[in-house]
RNA sequence: GGGCGUAUAGCUCAGUUGGCUAGAGCACUUCCUUGACAUGGAAGGGGUCACAGGUUCAAGUCCUGUUACGCCCA
């Protein structure tokens, strides 16, 4: 027995240090086709390099590990690969950050110095976050580590964009965009993010010319875009205004003549019925303004001032020109109120900046044609989400799809490989960088400037990791690959569109289904946010407790799809855990056989069922239970439900039963039952460390090795996954299984009585069991001495026609009626305790008999369950006749 | 405005296709340092399953409506 003697307390620090080293070194995580077998593949969703690991990528992460381990064990070539995001304005933002405080802007820099410093910066701080995900144990196959900006990805990112130009999917165009006044650059609409405001609706009027002192009053969320109004809508329905089309305004504060217009768009209800119209400034009014040949005229600076169109507040601040604005308009008499008006603002997703919606020239992706197939595979069920319900929600967006804006006016990011020649206005694409113009051979030709949306190499991440467009062996291995984890925040950004780009460039799906874990949120149902100062910091927990135990607590906590409520104090749960998996370990250790007999060769045990005791049946039944359940749950990615029984099985009936009552034969001198039965705790220990692995890798690997399951050249990731459903073992089983269900009830109900009567933990008292009949009589009397172990009973004596002399405590059970001895018992507690029981049953009894006696019932209730009401029935039945006689016995 | 989710013990949550006495962890009460473990053991208290209707032999579970909170989209 390769055993190796486990220290008294576990130290995680060193141990998980140990072994993820062991695991890297041993290159255990690496797969190739060429391994061969069946492909279960996992992409890692790119962190961002400037990330550093919060609770949703602790969570995130765990439930891919635990799926790729859970997969390995099975056998699977299963690989997952990781990587990093470029994260373009985020990664920007950081290192003009850091160059503001040189005082320095990137313009001071020129673009090639400052894209060699956001290398530099990459270089040395991109991987923080991928040393995070070790210490949590992920276990991805780090020789794949791919990053969105590395060669391959770049080449894959221009062979896309290429192929959709020419296939006239990608264009430019002008139209209202999302823009960012602090990164300066266009956003998609994903990117910008609405929250609700408490804004306020300005109602202004607009003097009519020529008419003097009439206007029309309009109604405006944004009075300082008035500025660059070209005219003012009514409905043509509206009555109330019909008189007024055709008529010219004179726009306030700069008298620039504009006429009022009818378009159906405009909503009667909204406001005054009259709305001002912004062709450069609102999507909406821009349409109009295409409707009706209005002049757009944009009145902001890309850093969100008022430009020379503003006239006398060229150079304010946007909200400083509202907050002035609204004061001249007042001064003027032309404001005339002003009401609350919560309602929605864009929000740059990157640096939470108010969006501006702008009229700007920017390149897009034609996306309808892109999404069919992606609707068709989800509505057929070729990709599944899990929960269903998320179906929906992304059916919703695709079927409404909008043209996706890609490019954006900052530097770090892929170049769009767009060129123009500034003698011949030729315009094309290329794979290269050509210095001269295809057309006119002229070399005066320049790269458009603008970089792709992140999100535009994110979304070839499927195959762009297995070096597409390269042909090749691992490419057709692993794709499609099998299961995706990750948040629903990102299922437009992201999800959506690698469905699309999977079809639209491999011709197949990437991935068939898509798991939503839920968000973590703190303990009063917030986010966590560097902001709120909420976060729990993962690695902090891995600190003070272990990568073990974030991960088991963390998944215990999350029921399928549903947010997390975090805390400090829940990580416990799995510290706790883990200790109490690592003393039993250290309990079966302190068992030696003697030292004369040949020992327990624990990786290859020879059990001997037909030495088993009942308790010995039950323990073997039970492991097949957890195995099978957590099989089960993990098909259906309910993790909680998988770390709830494995919980449940190590701790409840392998401790506290089974090796409770194994001690009674491990400290006796039966030789031949003390190896029987540290066979069968081996056999056990062995099976559940490899069903709690993927939850707990470290701790499982070190006590199979520990405890000499493994050899030194094996690893515990490799061991085989125990497979459930041993039909023959089950049923025979089962009788035992009954019978140590009914003893542990009947246990129960004897330390209940030692509880009521206050009979003190560490005293020994007699107790007598009269069975219900001679063969639970058996049963008993061969476990006396575990009955009598578990009861601290200073004697048990079994008695199948035991009549108490005088009044006794006592309780029912199916296997038989416990007494206890006592020098003198409270009659009068007894009989209220009893009379208690009594009439709960007595209760019970009388809904039971109800219900059997409604016909409609029987009739039409399943037959199994009439059956079970039935045999409750007779149960009952007998359980008060049994405490009729109790109380009478009491005199 | 539209959609989705949630409402079960003091707290955080499970509860699969309706079917035994609605469960767990934490917290709480009492007792216990017995030879794996006090990061532990034993026993216990605590629930009108948000509210109002309905369907059904049977509803925490299904349907309708109401309320509260959260999220997404416009």
């Amino acid at each position: 027995m390769v055993m190796s003697e486990l220290p008294k307390n576990y130290d995680p620090k060193a141990i998980e240090a140990k072994w993820y080293a062991s695991w890297l070194e041993n290159k255990r995580f690496h797969q190739g086709h060429a391994n061969g077998g069946e492909p279960y593949t996992i992409v890692m969703p790119p962190p961002n390099v400037t990330g550093i690991l919060h609770m949703g990528h602790a969570l995130n992460n765990s439930i891919q590990d635990v799926l790729i381990r859970w997969r390995r064990m099975q056998g699977y070539n299963a690989l997952w690969v990781p990587g990093t995001d470029h994260a373009g304005i985020a990664t920007q933002n950081v290192v003009e950050r850091q160059l503001k405080k040189e005082g320095l802007r990137r313009q001071d820099l020129g673009r090639e110095k400052f894209l060699e410093r956001v290398w530099e910066w990459k270089n040395k701080y991109g991987d923080t976050i991928v040393n995070q995900l070790k210490a949590l144990g992920a276990s991805c196959d780090w020789d794949r580590q791919r990053f969105t900006m590395d060669e391959g990805l770049s080449n894959a990112v221009k062979e896309v964009f290429i192929r959709l130009y020419e296939k006239g999917l990608i264009y430019r165009g002008t139209y209202i965009i999302n823009w960012c006044p602090r990164c300066q650059t266009a956003l998609s609409d994903e990117e910008s993010e609405h929250q609700d405001t408490k804004g306020k609706l300005y109602y202004i009027n607009y003097p009519i010319k020529d008419m003097a002192g009439a206007s029309v009053m309009i109604a405006t969320t944004r009075p300082e875009t008035l500025l660059g109004d070209t005219a003012v809508a009514v409905n043509p329905k509206d009555e109330r205004f019909t008189h007024l089309i055709g008529k010219t305004l004179l726009l306030p504060i700069l008298n620039r003549k504009i006429l009022v217009i009818a378009d159906d768009f405009v909503a009667k209800e909204f406001g005054t019925g009259c709305v001002k119209v912004t062709p450069a400034h609102d999507p909406n009014d821009y349409q109009m303004g295409l409707r009706h040949n209005l002049e757009q005229i944009n009145v902001m600076t890309d850093d969100g001032h008022m430009n020379e169109h503003a006239g006398p507040y060229q150079g304010l601040d946007r909200f400083a020109c509202r907050k002035k604005i609204v004061e001249d308009l007042e001064a003027a008499g032309l404001l005339v109120k002003i009401e609350e008006h919560p309602h929605a603002v864009g929000h740059c997703y990157r640096c939470d900046s108010v969006v501006e919606p702008r009229l700007s020239p920017q390149w897009f992706v034609k996306m309808k044609p892109l999404a069919e197939p992606g609707i068709t595979a989800v509505k057929e069920g070729k990709i599944r989400f899990i929960p269903e319900r998320w179906n929906k929600v992304y059916l919703e967006w695709m079927e409404n799809i909008r043209d996706w804006c890609i490019s954006r006016q900052i530097w770090w990011g892929h170049q769009i490989p767009i060129f123009y020649c500034d003698a011949c206005n030729h315009e094309w694409a290329d794979r290269g960088k050509p210095t001269k113009c295809p057309k006119c051979d002229s070399s005066n030709v320049r790269q458009d400037e603008d970089v792709l949306d992140t999100w535009f190499s994110s979304w070839l991440w499927p195959f762009s990791v297995f070096n597409w467009p390269d042909e090749n062996p691992d490419l057709k291995f692993y794709y499609p690959t099998n299961s995706l984890s990750t948040a629903s925040e990102i299922i437009f950004f992201w999800v959506a569109r690698m469905i699309m780009a999977g079809y639209e460039f491999i011709g197949d799906l990437p991935f068939t289904e898509v798991y939503i874990h839920g968000t973590v949120r703190d303990n009063q149902g917030r986010k966590m946010s560097k902001s709120l100062g909420n976060s729990i910091d993962p690695l902090e927990i891995i600190n003070t407790f272990s990568a073990d135990a974030l991960r088991f607590s963390l998944l215990m906590l999350t029921a399928t799809g549903q947010d997390v409520y975090v805390s400090k104090e829940k990580f416990e749960i799995g510290r706790n855990f883990g200790t109490k998996i690592w003393n039993v370990a250290r309990f079966m250790q302190m068992h030696k056989l003697a030292p004369e007999t040949q020992p327990i060769d624990v990786r290859a045990i020879r059990l001997n069922p037909d030495s088993w005791s009942a308790d010995d049946w039950h323990i073997v039944a039970k492991l097949d239970d957890a195995a099978k359940v957590a099989q089960e749950c993990l098909e259906r990615f309910r993790f909680n439900d998988y770390a709830h029984v494995l919980y449940e099985f190590l701790w409840r009936e392998f401790c506290d039963w089974y090796v409770e009552y194994a001690k009674e034969v491990l400290y006796g001198n039966d030789e031949a039952r003390r190896r029987e039965v540290l066979q069968v705790m081996h056999y056990v220990f062995d099976r559940a460390l490899r069903l709690l692995h993927p939850l707990m890798p470290f701790l499982t690997e070190e006590l199979w090795h520990g405890m000499g399951y493994g050899l030194d050249s094996e690893t515990i990731m490799n061991a085989a996954w125990p497979k459930a459903d041993n039909l023959m073992l089950r049923g025979m089983a089962q009788p035992y299984v009954e019978y140590v269900d009914a003893k542990h009830d009947l246990i129960h109900k004897g330390r209940q009585l030692r509880s009521d009567y206050e009979v003190p933990p560490n005293e020994k008292i007699a107790f007598t069991i009269r069975p219900v009949d001679a063969n639970a009589e058996t049963q008993l009397r061969n476990d006396v001495r575990g009955i009598g172990q578990l009861l601290k009973a200073s004697e048990i004596s079994i008695d199948l026609n035991f009549a108490p002399e005088k009044a006794m405590p006592s309780a029912l059970n199916a296997l038989g009626t416990i007494y206890m001895s006592l020098g003198n018992m409270d009659v009068e507690a007894e009989r209220t305790k009893l009379q208690a029981q009594l009439a709960a049953i007595s209760e019970e009894l009388d809904r039971v008999d109800a219900r059997l006696a409604d016909r409609e019932f029987v009739k039409k209730a399943r037959l199994d369950v009439v059956r079970r009401s039935m045999a409750r029935q007779e149960e009952l039945k007998n359980k008060r006749e049994k405490l009729n006689a109790l109380i009478a016995a009491l005199g």
